[in-house]
DNA sequence: CGTATGACGTGCA
DNA sequence: GTGCACGCCATAC
């Protein structure tokens, strides 16, 4: 493969629809490395760029995770964009 | 339900 | 070359 697993994942990440989200370990399946959702979360929260959406990658429980611009804007972003935040977690 | 522990894959300093 | 952080799961209390 040419891609590292890091780069793989950005190209998951950026194909998430606007309005919705997926857990870091649905990222890492995707990604080829269901059991690498540790290390999505560790590239993601460290490793932000403008064209990924990162900030629609939360934790399987519908918590937000890391955020590497502010965990506040990461919550303030999805509702933005429909998703609907209670108790810090996603409501779905 | 919240807190703690152990074990895991990957990237970075 | 080495250690750290990240999130998830199971188990325990």
């Amino acid at each position: 493969m040419n891609l590292s697993f890091k780069e793989k994942v950005y190209k998951i990440v950026k194909q998430i629809p606007r309005g919705s989200v997926l857990s870091y370990k649905g990222v890492a399946k995707k990604a080829g490395r269901p059991k690498a959702y540790r290390a999505v979360g560790n590239i993601l929260n460290k490793n932000y760029d403008k064209k990924i959406p990162c900030h629609r990658v939360v934790k399987s429980d519908g918590k937000p995770g890391g955020y590497n611009r502010g965990l506040k804007n990461k919550v303030a972003l999805l509702k933005r964009e429909g998703v609907i935040i209670r108790k810090r977690k996603v409501v779905r």
